[in-house]
DNA sequence: CTTATTTAGACAAATGTTAGACAAGATGAG
DNA sequence: CTCATCTTGTCTAACATTTGTCTAAATAAG
């Protein structure tokens, strides 16, 4: 208030949300404001007229017309104000217009979905390898949000996704994607599974965490790591996933505190950046900071010598999504027996 | 950007968002900002000067005419922007309105969409940052569940997240979070903005692709993109999310193809990985392979030498996401008006 | 040498001013 | 009910001011 300002005509129609044109009649024709001019003729409002003009809008908006509120005083149009009718008015558009934006696609509980079922999870993956290479972003979410909707999340996991993965990084190589189309495709793909497996994990809330995964450092490639989650989570194996690009002794610090029983080591052939050690120097600084009782799983195609290894512990590799799969349906089933 | 203390007119111009012309006119006419001069003459701006600038910018765009505004202090200037009317689109607006509407006869003497909002956001932070503490990655979930279904994406992202990532990094720097919970957290944050921003895009369904965001290669954050795609959605601007780590070629490619009229570069001011070429060799190459009618954007606080840039397209820097978000205002209520 | 930046001045587009006209809706008398 | 009148927001026309952009010539930077 004490800043006093020197207003324009148009920032106080902007202000108090009437045309220039329209404050000048009100001003012409009933001296509703009337404010200073400057040495060149302009008109100078103060703040203060910037009030009064608000309660005249308001006073407007609620049904008096302009020609009776707009000479009285400031007083007068303040108490008039405070006796108004709870107004539905601009604020209830408002809202409406909130609604209708944020809400804009009805949630589709009657739509003929069933329209869907010729789908087999070969002509999804036809699908979206063709609408990546046409830029159609909406066609591929459609299509996962369909697929999401009819097949369960393991299924659209492995058979999927997967398979689009493997297509599109090799049709990266041969040139027929570009690398911005892999990026689309990757955004996604991380977005379709990262809901698949939000969802599958609000069914495990308050279990423990069972089985840790995690990317060596310099190791990039979190697909790998999510859909392995996602098969943990399908199985009621609680995930903990921890991303790619982890050093060993914060991966088994975050499985000390967590007390998961199993950490899952993802491995990919080709590492991207610059890693930092090699795998075997990576697992041995992981197994010797792991606890004892903790199992060590390693995951994927990465270039491991096994051979070369000398750990305490047993380790088990699990080479495809398929083999990680199986040994979490004896795990399932184990503890299911006991 | 390169926040050297000595900025040419070039700099502050990409900086401020004003042409170097208007700069000089704003400086001659009304002494808006008067820069030191280097020994031959040059304008030598201060950082400070820059934030002068975006204050008038800001004030102007809003209404005030330059001539009223440009001599005022900082302070008053600040004190303007306060006062500000929410941008059009802004979520904060409804939520002043219902503040105002139940608390009728509070005047401009304090500003009573502070108090709502940002205390519960704060609580959410709070929350969010204890629960990663103690490894409790339900209370997480299930806070960011919450606080999704509460406030408005563009709040959640810009509030919420945006405060927790800033949040982390610092805790994480003082060693007081651990890789492994940064690790845990990003997970987690990266899931919600992804259901945000699909949220938020199934409602653009079909409309063109009109701002593109990457990150150069090399870069690794993405967070930034996520947040600022979410901006764009928010304000009815389809965003084409490309992701992290894209060759300029590649981007530019995707940026024809799509026939997206923005490109938006996130930067980064301490890339992870080895960056196989500067920022500003990027933005050479991206710019040469961009159709001539796309606008250039940069975001993020990558250290730029924007005095070096030689390119023949008026590029702008949006160093913080309220920037863009500024930013984004102006081109909806341009394309709206059209 | 080539590209930027500087100055001063010129110019055009945007915005503001007045006076007055017009149309849609409300009001009121016959 | 009908018709004339009043209200009120919007618009036009002609002119003034403000403001962003441009030109040209000289100097600086690389």
């Amino acid at each position: 208030m004490s800043h006093s300002s020197h207003l324009s005509v148009k920032a106080v129609s902007i202000l108090a949300g009437v045309s220039p044109h329209t404050l000048r009649a009100w001003e012409k024709r009933y001296r509703a404001v009337e404010p200073r001019r400057s040495d060149t003729g302009r008109r100078v409002y103060r703040p203060s007229d910037v009030e009064r003009l608000r309660l005249l809008v308001r006073l407007v908006d609620a049904g008096h017309s302009i020609s009776t509120v707009a000479s009285r005083p400031d007083s007068e149009l303040a108490a008039l104000c405070e006796n108004l009718p709870p107004e539905r008015g601009s604020y209830a558009r408002s809202a409406q217009e909130r609604l209708a934006r944020t809400e804009p696609s009805q949630s589709s509980g009657s739509n003929p979905r069933m329209s869907a079922l010729s789908d087999s999870t070969g002509e999804t993956l036809a699908e979206v390898i063709d609408s990546i290479r046409h830029f159609n972003l909406d066609r591929i979410s459609e299509c996962f949000a369909r697929s999401q909707e009819l097949f369960h999340p393991r299924t659209f996991a492995l058979e999927i996704i997967g398979p689009i993965l493997s297509e599109m990084g090799v049709l990266v190589d041969r040139g027929v994607l570009g690398i911005s189309q892999e990026h689309l495709l990757s955004v996604q793909v991380r977005g379709a599974l990262g809901a698949a497996l939000e969802k599958l994990d609000r069914g495990l809330r308050n279990q423990p965490h069972a089985l840790a995964l995690a990317g060596a450092e310099g190791d990039m490639h979190e697909f790998g790591l999510l859909l392995g989650a996602i098969l943990c989570a399908s199985r009621g194996i609680r995930p903990l996933l921890l991303g790619p690009n982890l050093p060993p002794q914060d991966f088994a610090e975050a499985v000390r505190k967590s007390g998961t029983r199993i950490a899952l080591l993802g491995t990919t052939p080709l590492p991207l950046g610059e890693m930092p050690r090699t795998y075997e120097e990576y697992l041995t600084e992981l197994e010797s900071n792991l606890p004892p009782e903790t199992e060590l799983w390693l995951g994927g195609r990465g270039d491991v010598k096994l051979g070369s290894l000398n750990l305490k512990r047993h380790i088990r590799a699990l080479v495809t999504l398929e083999m990680l799969d199986h040994a979490l349906s004896k795990l399932e089933s184990h503890g299911k027996a006991k």
